[in-house]
DNA sequence: CAGTCATAGGAACGAGCGTACACATCGCTC
DNA sequence: GAGCGATGTGTACGCTCGTTCCTATGACTG
């Protein structure tokens, strides 16, 4: 009698957590082929769930992907306020920016993309502004555990700016350039 | 008799140079509404002419933007690269970059916005990538005019920032700070 | 164990999209 | 002025999109 009914690919008639698994797929098919191409189709395929589970657990796709770049950007922040809190000086403080461009962001590109993506989707979507803005605010707070506040929000424009070469550039500075890069902004440093 | 033909509201029959106006149009509409906005009926329409007359003149929508996009980096390579070849001195040059940055680029955002949108678009699209790294280097070649290589590529990543925060943050740095993290970044300059 | 309600599932609608194509019209060459 | 090739114009196809809606299911409450 054919124990089980045969398909059973998508198991997952009670799902807890699937809002959570929902917020992670967005966020990988952000990563993978952009923003544009987040449509509520893409990522129910992703996630393998049906098209309504979508619009069941978000009001509207911009509420989903909010809530997608809410959390990027909640992780990406504790990371990095965590590295410059661990930093004992100044000058390890710039050690470790360095090794945030160099590892984290170029190694695995995944942080960049979604920061890039992030930009931009908030230049034309006033609902993603206010992540952007926090995501802005809170890389600058972390910057001033060690640097002054005119000194933190240049080093974060320039490493905005260093993010956007790599992210597109064909031959993106390497460590060393980015080390001499912040330390001249910075200036002389204890 | 009704002279006229009553509805001749697009008297187009004959258009040289329509193929232009669609460019130029094309840059009008993303930079109103954004690149995942240019459409062709969208394009179509804000250039008062039919639809199929866009697939007539552009083999695909890609072909578009690309000459779109094409036209505003010749034009906005070509007039920064004017202001660099004025300027008499590295002093001089600095200086020329903090007006560019804080007239021409946040007076009217529109080569700001331009920018941007093609930096993001380049990001997924290959047939783009070519016209950004047009881009890149013809900027940093006119910032050697009057910088080393090294300090030119560091500027030109610290512009890079200055602009996309300006684009984005709700209290952009204002010329004093603009001037005061060019020369920080730029050193010592005769 | 019956009833209820949050969640799961899938089909459907109307709109906009890129592109293809058939037909109209005009400028130009002989 | 006939013919032809370049250009202009409108319609249609097939697809994907966000969203809506109805039904099915199963965990929990009493």
């Amino acid at each position: 009698m054919t124990a089980a009914p045969a398909a059973a690919r998508r198991p997952r008639r009670h799902d807890p957590g699937r809002r959570d698994r929902l917020v992670d797929t967005a966020l990988d098919v952000i990563a993978r082929d952009g923003v544009a191409a987040a449509s509520h189709r893409a990522i129910a395929r992703a996630a393998d769930v049906p098209l309504g589970s979508l619009t069941y657990h978000f009001a509207s796709l911009t509420d989903l992907l909010s809530a997608a770049f809410t959390r990027h950007v909640d992780t990406a922040a504790s990371r990095f306020d965590e590295r410059m809190r661990a930093a004992g000086s100044p000058a390890a403080a710039l050690e470790a920016l360095v090794e945030h461009l160099t590892g984290d962001l170029l190694g695995s590109s995944r942080d960049l993309v979604l920061t890039v993506e992030l930009y931009v989707a908030a230049a034309r979507n006033p609902a993603l502004r206010a992540v952007t803005q926090d995501w802005m605010s809170r890389s600058r707070r972390s910057l001033e555990r060690h640097l002054d506040p005119v000194t933190a929000r240049e080093i974060d424009a320039l490493v905005e700016g260093l993010v956007l070469h790599s992210a597109l550039s064909t031959d993106p500075m390497d460590a060393d350039g980015i080390r001499n890069a912040l330390h001249r902004l910075a200036g002389p440093v204890r």
